[in-house]
DNA sequence: AACATTTCCGCAAACGATTGTTGTGGAAAA
DNA sequence: TTTTCCACAACAATCGTTTGCGGAAATGTT
């Protein structure tokens, strides 16, 4: 309409300094008229590059996953990026579809928890080779050489036995997620450790619980039992609730009959009255720190690093 | 490296019959070993289409948009489909940026929530002009030539307030949300209805809560008068979570003390014991009837329509 | 007036995949 | 021997944008 080659468009509309400031302006007013948009398929096939990323969750609905994302999206948003949500189902298999779908689609870089039964993590180098940053965030793997943002486990945990030995609490059920995780090892670990220094004539029951209503079941059973314990530990969100659930079914107040403490991300803890006094692991912070990580890695950062986010203790009224 | 033209390439790795089985063979193999991946960008920018759909809700860390994009995703990806997923945190200037990138992106079909301040609906149909389908969900507007896809305010309402008749309920207290929003004055009309509609000797107290917090609040408020009601109608999670926290705070036992009964999308009411009643508002129900609508919009469907989920009344003991 | 230097813009070649058209052998039919 | 036909594969244009290079006109310099 202007008489004028698709090349000089594009230098006006990039304000090169070739082009002169009317024709420009010329230009720039056509465009606006008639909406113009830069096509992006074009833009990504030339740049080979796209202003999207990858993420890769067991589910979207999640306690902490949620939140995780919520944050992700803010901050992503800000440096004009956007999200493409992948769900694993806690399925290896379909992990590794989502992966695929990744690398298809040539996302600018992928953040991923991975399931509880990953294994291979060849699929998640070969990225890394290609130029397309992996952060594994909360679910990490134990391998060394790759991107890992997660929470502290150790701190959290510690932060909770602490609190539970302060409060002279001496005898104490602690609940934890599937023992195949290494995220409960930890947790396990860091929180026995601290209650056995601490030297005291505690007794410590542990159990086990993969699910909500596993929580809710074990902790009944523990609790209907003689001895009562003064005190639980739960490990996540998902145990809290089992375990409040049977509170409440046992008719027991906290902190009167029973003490409760848990590591979550902070919002199941304000449903209760009083509210659950918690180890924060905070899936906003996270979610800031992995995108902060991600940055680097797209500047060229060749430094791989595992970031851990130390957690605070939120005092409720539970202990 | 054998030789062939890209055109035989391409035509080999589609199966086109003027390659012969020999060439398609080798290239099959050489394809695998080289881990060939065609690439999206160029596919996108000649198709000009993506398998990419966009999602708009004012927030992921919301009781119910968390299992819609759940089961969308899941749905989506049954069909080679992946989710963007943009958030307007409830404003509807974020909201047209979001929108925008949708247009830029050129995904397949956008999904979205509105914020509730959204007024001004061109741009939604814009999109509808250039080929983009637009599904409206959950937060609709009122405006006629558009795809919705909602949950039975109405009949959701109605399903509440029969039960509390039915069981006698006589001093009764509806906590709503923002009155300014459809979706209460909706629910709010349909329940007064059939309570009015029974004609008992009903006491009828409404209240408003914007958030968990004045739920909490206003409830407290209301209980610690004189003639406490029998029962607490919530016309949604976040409206339950404040009231059942104010239920433990003043030490009130469902059923026995006060009878509870909400409007939910299933995941709250079991935190509790006993489970809460609640006329079931699907977040998965609604994800499934959404993509079915996409679906046929894609397939060039010009039927523009309004479609509605009945829900149905999950008894739990709160009642 | 002759030459040098800007200023401004177009040409063409990418990016990778697809597809209508064309070309080239060889075998079968005339 | 010549013609016809088929099987197979290459050519070239296309999607929209970017960018190095070159060229023409305008301006500036002796």
């Amino acid at each position: 309409m202007l008489n004028l080659s698709v090349s000089t468009v594009s230098r006006a509309l990039k304000d090169h300094p070739d082009i002169s400031e009317s024709t420009k302006q010329k230009i720039r007013d056509l465009a606006a008229v008639l909406e113009y948009e830069p096509n992006t398929y074009a833009i990504n096939l030339r740049t080979n590059g796209s202003r999207e990323f990858g993420v890769i969750v067991p589910s979207v609905s999640n306690y902490f996953y949620q939140s995780f994302i919520s944050s992700l999206e803010e901050e992503a948003r800000l440096y004009g990026y956007s999200l493409l949500i992948l769900q694993s189902g806690d399925d290896p298999l379909i992990e590794q579809e989502n992966l695929k779908r990744c690398r298809q689609t040539r996302v600018a870089g992928v953040f991923v928890a991975i399931t509880s039964s990953t294994v291979d993590l060849t699929s998640f180098l070969k990225l890394t080779e290609i130029d397309i940053p992996v952060i594994f965030f909360d679910k990490v793997p134990s391998y060394e050489a790759c991107n890992k943002v997660c929470v502290g486990d150790t701190s959290a945990a510690v932060l909770g036995a602490e609190a539970l030995v302060q409060k002279g609490k001496l005898n104490i059920l602690a609940v934890f997620g599937d023992p195949r995780m290494s995220i409960t090892r930890k947790r396990e670990e860091a929180f026995t450790h601290v209650i056995e220094k601490a030297e005291l004539e505690t007794t410590l029951t542990k159990a086990y619980a993969g699910s909500f209503l596993e929580a809710l079941t074990v902790t009944e059973e523990l609790l209907t039992k003689a001895e009562r314990p003064d005190a639980i530990f739960c490990m996540s969100d998902e145990i809290l609730t089992g375990v409040m659930k049977c509170l409440q079914k046992l008719n027991l107040k906290t902190p009167q009959d029973i003490g409760v403490i848990a590591i979550s991300d902070g919002f199941i803890p304000t449903l209760y009255y009083p509210e659950i006094t918690y180890a924060e692991t905070s899936g906003t912070k996270l979610a800031k720190l992995s995108f902060t990580r991600m940055l680097s890695c797209l500047s060229g950062s060749p430094f791989v690093q595992e970031l851990r986010l130390d957690s605070i203790l939120v005092e409720g009224g539970s202990l």
